[in-house]
Parts: structure tokens; sequence; C-alpha cells
RNA sequence: GGCGCAUUCGUCUAGCGGCCCAGGACACCGCCCUCUCAAGGCGGAGAUCAGGGGUUCGAAUCCCCUAUGCGCUACCA
């Protein structure tokens, strides 16, 4: 049968595009500018790039290698301490690379304004065998070209002006001192053509595109001639990169020809989108990395939602730890489709991950560096060794259904662990369909009662309680309600008894007494 | 404007020619459990598979066109 390309569509020939059999090591990279914070959807990225070369190469037999790139030719825009801040993300996600600028390695070094003479070697190649060309025009003649181009209603685009100088012209301008850039000399007929692992082959009419810089009159390269010599020199095999680049990836396939580069796979990833449209951006509430741990978000819950967020399994299975991912992600089944960002689903899924998936001790842990910055408790070491991490497990293992995000922590644990509470109103002590005089009659009651009740022990605390309302002649409800209020300051909280006895017996008189207090002078009898 | 990519419930998705008058999850609604809130359990509503043409005995699945959305259109990446 012959081979169309729809073929592509199964799954057994997107895989053997993947890793093709004659392959035997995978090499991927991530490349980002330090130019800012790093992105969410370049931590999906990244994680994408460790699963495919850990996790689904290795168990195809074959080595796997992730690599850390930093692309910084653009000294313009370059931010102090990017490039650590998105290492300190990445790690903080779990995600590591085999080699990188700090790491070091045997394609070193990661950083390309420490490998100029790469670029311009490339560059003098290509000019010597006329895939490129120096071009003199001024961004002020560049500019007025594209104003014309506007005003006539004309696609904006470079006019290939300096395209067919003269030796002789070139020479001149050179003598000159003229500064020139060096643009590639893109084909002017025929077509342009690769495979993206996603999506199948893809095809560029050359007449379409332009003769774009490859190296800027500082004698720093583009990002067109800079990723293309280092993914060659490293050996990338696998060129993962965000959409926006396919437009621009027929320059990327025409210096690999001309350079004589041996030709890796594309594998262009989906754009994370905002849920107003449009890509992910600040304005989205937080697209940083840094805010989402700010944010109280479990690292395991974030690339939980990443990994579901363009890829899955099989529909149904929600629930993956980076090793359950290990085990099963594939690349080819990463949808090509942009997908919404979903901050419910997120939400949803941190929620799960503290409820069910992690214990009550390491969400103590967690929680506690939130409490010491909120000055629930002091600081100290932020860990099982701080005096009060004893309380703070108590709170956590009866909080541990309630909380949705580690922020919460503060608020919701404030009553175990502080001993003023927060202000209240005092008709919270009183519930529906109970006059206040019954409430405090209550309140009295149960204070009178306390020094009899064991608080540490839960049934016997239930059990009296319970015998108490029946004295009273009202419902347990009913009765433990002005008692919850009193005890925590809100109409919210775990368990009663539980509630009590992590407070305890001399915490629970006093708020008892103040809430007895507050009830009577707001209701005379 | 040009070029390109994408298009299944509001959202994330399953689906690879018959198992689909479309399955799962979030969110939403209801019920159960229950001392409150969660968690948990059960159930409901929600997609004429963007639209239109083909191909086929049969299409969400293959092809074409259109529409819409998004991306790119810098000496930024």
């Amino acid at each position: 049968m012959t081979h169309r390309m729809t073929d592509y569509h199964s799954p057994e020939a997107r895989a053997a595009v993947a890793l093709p059999p004659g392959l035997d090591e995978v090499r991927v990279r991530f490349a980002p500018s330090p130019t800012g914070s790093l992105h969410i959807g370049g931590a999906r990225l990244v994680m994408y790039n460790v699963l495919f070369a850990h996790g689904q190469a290795k168990r195809a037999g074959k080595k796997g290698a992730f690599i850390l790139r930093i692309e910084d030719t653009d000294q313009k825009r370059f931010v102090e301490g990017s490039a650590q801040g998105l290492m300190d993300g990445l790690t903080w996600l779990g995600l590591g690379w085999d080699e990188g600028p700090d790491l070091g390695g045997p394609y070193a070094p990661y950083v390309q304004s420490e490998r100029q003479h790469h670029y311009r070697e490339a560059a003098e190649q290509l000019l010597a065998s006329g895939h490129a060309y120096r071009c003199f025009c001024t961004p002020e003649r560049l500019q007025g070209v594209r104003d014309d181009q506007v005003k006539r209603n004309l696609p904006p685009g470079y006019d290939r002006h300096c395209r067919d100088l003269s030796v002789e012209q070139v020479q001149a301008k050179l003598d000159a001192g003229e500064t020139f850039v060096v643009r590639i000399t893109f084909p002017l007929e025929g077509e342009t053509r690769f495979i993206d692992l996603l999506r199948g082959e893809i095809v560029f009419r050359n007449d379409k595109i332009e003769d774009l810089v490859l190296l800027k009159s500082d004698g720093y390269p583009t990002y067109h001639l800079a990723v293309v010599v280092d993914d060659h020199e490293m050996d990338i095999t696998h060129v993962t990169r965000g959409p926006e680049w396919i437009p621009t990836a027929p320059i990327h396939v025409q210096l690999y020809k001309a350079l004589g580069y041996e030709m890796p796979i594309f594998a262009h990833m989906p754009l994370i989108l905002s849920p107003s449209g449009g890509k992910l951006s600040k304005r989205d509430g937080s697209a940083a990395l840094a805010d989402f741990r700010e944010r109280g978000y479990l690292p395991e819950a974030l690339l939980n939602y990443l990994a579901l967020l363009g890829w899955s399994l099989d529909g149904k299975t929600e629930f993956f730890t980076m090793d359950d991912l290990l085990e099963h992600f594939t690349i080819e089944r990463v949808s090509a489709a942009p997908s919404t960002f979903d901050r419910d689903k997120l939400d949803w899924l941190n929620q799960q991950w503290i409820n069910h998936h992690i214990t009550v001790d390491d969400l103590a842990a967690r929680v506690l560096p939130f409490l010491i910055e909120a000055g629930t408790i002091d600081d100290g070491p932020r860990d099982a060794t701080h005096p009060r991490f004893q309380e703070v497990l108590v709170a956590s293992s009866l909080l541990k259904d309630r909380i949705r995000h580690l922020t919460e922590a503060p608020d919701l644990m404030s009553y175990f662990l502080r001993d003023e509470l927060e202000p209240y109103e005092a008709a919270m002590l009183v519930p529906k369909k109970v006059e206040p005089e019954a409430a405090l009659a209550m309140l009295v009651a149960v204070r009178d009662a306390l020094p009899g009740i064991d608080l540490t022990s839960h049934d016997a605390t239930e059990a009296r309680l319970r015998g108490l309302a029946g004295e009273l002649g009202v419902k347990a409800g009913q009765l433990f309600m002005p008692i919850r209020v009193a005890v925590t300051g809100r109409t919210q909280s775990p368990g009663l008894f539980d509630t009590l006895a992590a407070i305890g017996q001399d915490r629970v008189r006093d708020r008892l007494d103040h809430a007895i207090a507050l009830l009577s002078s707001e209701a005379p009898a």
C-alpha cells in the first residue's frame, strides 16, 4: 500500500517518527533566554523534554539526555539573575538536567554568549557558499521600506536590497567602514518542507519567506543562526519548542542544509492559552512558575496538571507522579492543539494531592514555611526540628482534607497555633432557631462540665457532650455549634472533638469564658 | 494584508472507519453521609464531534472547501 502522508496519523507511525529505529540516543534541550521569569508554558516544555529523554527514550532502550542552554544573544533584554531564577524554578519542580551552564558537560559552554566564534564561523561558511550575504541597510531605511509597504497595503518585509550587491560593492562598503548584518540567501522558488512530530508534514512556499538576519551588526547571532548551530554542535536530535517557531522553521531547515548538518526531528509543542483567549500572560493572574510556588501549589500537583494539559494517557487517568509519567509518557500523544489554562482544575488537583497523596508529616513540613512567613509561629528551623512542629503536625492532620493551597494554612490553623482568637461576632455563637439566652446557657453548661471531661479522649468527649445536649433538651448540633464558634472563632472547623483535644483544656476554658462574656454583654438576660 | 497552525461538552480530554445518537475529569446542580466545613459516595444537566461537500455498505475518525480562533510577520527570542 502506498505510504500517504495520512498514514502519519496512526500511533505507530508517529511513534516511529519520534524514535527512529536507527537512533540510539535522544538529546533534547530547553534553551530559554534570560529575559525574565520562567513561564508556566516553559515549565511544561521542560517536563515534556525530561519525560521524553529520561522516560520514553530509556524505555525504548535508548540513551536520553536533557540539556539546559541559555540563549543570551540579546544583550538589550538581558535580565540579571533570570537564569538562576529559572534553574531554581525547575529544581523546585524536581526537573533536572544532564548538562547545563552550572553542571557543564561534554558540549560546554552552555551559554550562547560564550560561543560566539561558532556562530561567526558558520556565518563565514554561509557567506562563502553564497547561502548568506551582507546587508548594509540602515535601520532607518528598513523602517522606511516597511512603512511604505504598509501604506501601500503590501506585506511588510525586507526588500532584498543588498542581496545582489557585487563583490566590489560589498568591498567598497566594507572599506568605507559601513556596518552590516548577515542575512540568509533564502531560495526564491520552490518549497521548504519538514516533518513536525505532532502535525505531520508542513510545507512552505519559499517565495513567502524573507531573508532574515542571521548575524546582527553587533556580531551576535540571532536566534535562527544560534539555535541551528548550537543544536547541531550539541547533537540535539529533537528540536522541541513553542509553536511560534513554525513560521521560521523553513529558515532553520535551509540553514541545516546549507551548513551540511544532519536534520533533527522537529516537534513544535502546543501553546497554553489564557481563559480569556490568547497567550497566557501575567494579566491572567500568574503565568510565572515562581508565582505558583508562592501561591501554595505543590510541585507535584503542578506537574500533574501540566502533564494533563495537552497530553493524556487514556483520557481517564488523572493522577500521575513524576515516576508514573516517566513510565507512561509518549511525546507523540501530545496534542498539537493549544489548550486553555484551567485554574479550577489545577486547584482541584492541588487539593487532591494534599488530601490524598502526601502524608501528614509531609504536609506539616510544607506548611511550616508559610506559617513562619505569615507570623503564625515564630521563626525557626523550617523542618521537623522546629519547636512547634508537633502542634503543626496535629493541626495538619485535622485540616488535611480542607486545605486547597498551602497559603491557607496560616488562616486555617490560627486557632490551633495562636493563643488569641481573632475577633468574631457574638451572633455567630447563636445557632439558627436558638435564642441567645439558650446559647448562653449551653456555653455555661459546657464550661461547668469541662473540668470533668477528658478532652484527649475523642469518645469520652463525644459521649459527655451528647449527653449534655440531652440534658439541655437540645439537638447535638445545636450545642456543638456554639462550642465550635467559642473555641475557634468560626463556624467551620474540623470535627469538634478532635478540635477540642488539639486546642487543649486550658485554652478551651479561656475561650468559653470569653464567649460567655461576649454573649452576656451582647444579650443581657 | 501575507503565511502557518488548530478546531469533540464552558474547560482539559478519550476516540485512529463499525464497540460512539460520543467515554472520563474540572466546574455546575441534586441526593446520601454528617456536629459545621471539607473529603467521600451516588445521580443529573451539558458536545447534532465548527459548517458544507465528498470517499465508503458505514465517518468524530480519510479527502476538499469555507468559517472561526490563535500564532508569526524585528538587527527579540
